[in-house]
DNA sequence: ATAGCATTTATTGTCGACAATATTGCGTCA
DNA sequence: TGACGCAATATTGTCGACAATAAATGCTAT
């Protein structure tokens, strides 16, 4: 598996399978941050009508991945250091509610599996496996907004923010040295939410997304955004 | 800008016109809840094609307006009690962090404005004007947002959050006791964000709403909710 | 009479063509 | 030579028709 399948993409339709495969080359950079998203091009690129590019390109706009303006077409999204900036903002407030909300909502079998999920995780970082770094965080993170309950948040995060996070992540070129802090992040706000504090939980969740950005926004030079 | 602008409502394509009014006509109720959205029936009655129908409904679909399902159809969201909880749990994170940032984002034109308008909000108050109670809320609202200076926080709230909120306020019956307390409420927060103090503008904001919640909470009884 | 299946009907998904708008390129004039 | 305006071109917006899928109806068999 060499992508990592959170969200279960279950195409159904043609517009759906076209959405998905967007969404991944733009993800990836296959398609250049700043592109023109060409209806007619991209038509014949994918072998659809126009139709389903444009429901495809409408549902990217909705992930804020791309940017329509009325009779001129889509642009791929910009990255900027003030748009990761602005990105993580969100997510510290989102997070930190969804944490927030865990500590209260999860059920105790949620809980035990998330601290088993972390401790698999304590394993892979110890052998050094730098694909489970990435995939284990990701995992954790993705429980901890399930365990919310709250659908606005789960789909904000899920189908919007998380894409464009990676997104900055790929683009920069992601792994760094804050694996096993962030572990210990993770850690104790497994704890909190096991304590079922939820005041803690949120502080916690909102302090590691804050590290986090910091750790990112480190490696950002203005020099390293193509345009 | 945007296809989704805030607030002003600049239709320069069909499927603008449509999609704002139906979203008018979702928020006010003329189209109700649950109600299921056929593209041909709409496509008469708005004297457009299925097409730009499908487009409305799209972007119906991006503001949690609506929920389409793939080869069934759209249906105007469900209102529950559950609803109205997680809608301002977002609500409060978002905001709140909106709060955060404008104190430090705002300029001291801005906050002054801020303050102004807050003043003439109280003479109408005072006055008994009842219109300006809702408007001058929305207004204050809207203020702190865009104050924030982060267009995925503003974007969030003013074209999803808010309309549903409306949504949920029109269709329970809007208008309580709360103005003047409301009121005061505000002024704490301005005068935070004027001392620049992210911390308390964060907190008092979040307060706010969740007060806010609990006064709709209190007049919506399961009865209310028209199935 | 009812459960299950086939057929019919209605609704959504997809397509290609045409209309409206923006962009580009050329020519003219100061 | 440069700037403005008009024509040509390309791109998006809109439309009606057809295809594919789901819902409704009726038929048959037990």
């Amino acid at each position: 598996m060499n992508t990592l399948s959170y969200a279960t993409e279950h195409a159904v339709t043609a517009a759906d399978k076209t959405f998905f495969q967007l969404r991944r080359d733009i993800v990836e950079g296959v398609i250049r941050s700043g592109a023109k998203l060409s209806e007619t091009d991209l038509a014949q690129k994918y072998a659809v009508s126009r139709a389903v590019i444009r429901e495809a390109i409408s549902r990217l706009e909705t992930c804020h991945l791309v940017e329509r303006k009325a009779n001129v077409g889509a642009r791929v999204v910009a990255l900027s250091p003030e748009g990761l900036v602005e990105l993580y903002q969100v997510r510290e407030s989102l997070e930190g509610m969804a944490a927030r909300l865990a500590a209260t909502h999860m059920t105790d079998a949620e809980i035990a599996d998330l601290g088993a999920l972390l401790d698999s995780h304590f394993q892979k970082v110890k052998s050094g496996d730098t694909y489970y770094q990435e995939a284990g965080d990701v995992d954790f993170h993705y429980r901890i907004v399930l365990g919310s309950k709250n659908g606005h948040l789960i789909s904000m995060l899920m189908d919007g923010i998380y894409h464009l996070v990676r997104m900055y992540r790929v683009q920069l070129g992601m792994a760094g040295p804050r694996v096993t802090t962030a572990f210990d992040e993770h850690k104790h706000i497994v704890q909190a939410i096991s304590n079922r504090d939820a005041e803690l939980a949120e502080m916690l969740m909102r302090r590691h997304i804050l590290y986090s950005k910091n750790n990112i926004q480190k490696k950002l030079t203005p020099t390293q955004l193509k345009p």
